[in-house]
RNA sequence: GCCGGGGUAGGGUAGUGGUUAUCCUCAGGGAUUGUGGUUCCCUGGACUCGGGUUCAAAUCUCGGCCCCGGCCCCA
């Protein structure tokens, strides 16, 4: 027997239409916004990824050379392949540019709970809308998917301005570490940072901008920064939505990639990785070769949203299994199709099954059993069977279908 | 890449070196050739893989693979 490869999952029909249920409710959500859903390819050139993230980023992913030589890597995730989508087709359009997407994405990493090498990633883009009204659209567009997909999750807000501007003065490589002590909450090893390179003076201002929760505490210990306006305006907004988010000025979300505003997600119901969704501001066109055009987006883990859901629900709809002879297997599909014309999920007996085999299976694959032997095919009706109560009647097709779509009664 | 816990029919399980590996569920068939569900009968299906110890391994041991939880990473 041949195993899944590591990291990847089956999905059994219960799981998957509970999946594809979610799937249109975010897709309905963005939509309403005017995030209309493109596609892009499964595979791209590695550079456009060590590009965006860095060399040391192949190790992560899956990467291979197709047979013309080229050095290719599966997408690791939705936001580097959309904006080189922009940079390629996309110059004549009018902006601001929306656009969100279902992507599967592959990172060679260890699986665990929530993490597969085989994933999916719900993303949305808001491309040329450099603006505070821009960053709060894409926040509350975020929050509208989540709460329609039915999570509850918290959400946490911030600027990278404030953390900036207190670091401005220090090296590029010793920012990159005072952040990454920030990013995991390493009080000892930011203090011992800091001290090493004699600025233990900004420790103290750090560790109160981590605790300010509104853009007044903030700007009371950073001081005054160009960004002030936008992030008050933007939370106006927010505010003025009734969102229900936290301000934390400590998210880093990565070293270089994100130029202003960060958000991020934790849902419940999930283990160690519990981050449901990562989004910000950013300036990516530029690196592709375009212009230098403000873009800001953010991407859902979808299947991180299902582990916090929990177990599908068994599906519901009813089921029409058509029982029939041999004889009368015409009529049967005749049959079969009137009701599948109108819509209703019809099984039809393909086994050599008698009456009573065929009801047996009827029984537990069904909701209704249409009984299609010779008798009805002679009169042109059909024996309707409802099979939770074991009523029957003999009536034309017609009504025996308007019987199930009204749920029989 | 690292640490820990696991792996017995499709699913859930019993089995601490010794007959043909237990039970439930499931699936297929029959009792019942135009009426299922209950019941009864029959059938099918498993020791994760490989090496080692032993007269004998599902059981002890080592390694691989896979699963689960955590670390690292998380674009």
């Amino acid at each position: 027997m041949i195993q899944k490869p590591r990291g990847t999952r089956d999905f059994l029909p219960d799981e998957m239409e509970y999946r594809r249920t979610k799937e249109a409710v975010m897709r309905q959500a963005a939509k309403n916004w005017g995030y209309r859903e493109i596609c892009t390819p499964t595979f791209e050139h590695q550079e456009l990824y060590t590009l965006r993230s860095g060399p040391g980023i192949v190790k992560e992913m899956y990467t291979f050379q197709d047979k013309g030589g080229r050095e290719l890597a599966l997408r690791p995730e939705g936001t580097a392949a959309v904006l080189r989508m922009f940079v390629n087709e996309a110059k004549v359009l009018s902006r601001p540019i929306r656009w969100c997407y279902l992507s599967d994405c592959y990172r060679y990493e260890r699986p665990q709970k929530g993490r597969y090498r085989q994933f999916w990633q719900f993303g949305a883009e808001l491309i040329g809308a450099d603006t505070p009204e821009g960053d709060a659209e894409v926040i509350l567009l975020a929050d509208d998917i989540l709460r329609s997909a039915g999570v509850t999750y918290d959400l946490h807000i911030g600027h990278l301005a404030p953390m900036r501007h207190i670091l401005r003065d220090l090296a590029e490589d010793l920012r990159r570490e005072v952040m990454a002590h920030l990013d995991k909450k390493n009080y000892e090893g930011l203090a011992a940072a800091l001290a090493a390179c004699g600025r233990a003076d900004l420790e103290e201002p750090l560790t109160a901008l981590l605790a300010a929760r509104t853009p007044a505490e903030a700007f009371s210990i950073c001081g005054d920064v160009p960004e002030r306006e936008r992030i008050e305006r933007m939370v106006q907004i927010l505010d003025s939505q009734g969102l229900a988010y936290t301000l934390n000025f400590g998210i880093v979300r990565g070293l270089d990639y994100y130029t202003g505003m960060v958000f991020e997600g934790f849902a419940e119901n999930l283990g160690a990785e519990n981050q449901i969704i990562g989004g910000g501001a950013y300036r990516l066109a530029k690196l592709f070769g375009g212009e230098d055009v403000g873009s800001c987006g953010f991407g859902i883990g979808f299947d991180r949203v299902m582990v916090s859901l929990g177990d599908a629900p068994p599906a519901e709809d009813a089921v029409v299994a058509v029982v029939h002879t041999p004889e009368s297997r015409d009529y049967a599909f005749s049959v079969a199709r009137a009701f599948r014309d109108a819509g209703i999920r019809t099984e039809l007996n393909l086994l050599d099954r008698g009456f009573g085999g065929q009801m047996k299976h009827a029984g537990k694959t069904a909701a209704y059993a249409v009984v299609a032997g010779v008798r009805e095919a002679e009169s042109g009706t059909v024996t309707l069977k409802e099979l939770s109560t074991g009523a029957q009647k003999e009536c034309p097709v017609d009504e025996a279908v308007d019987g199930v779509i009204s749920g029989w009664r």
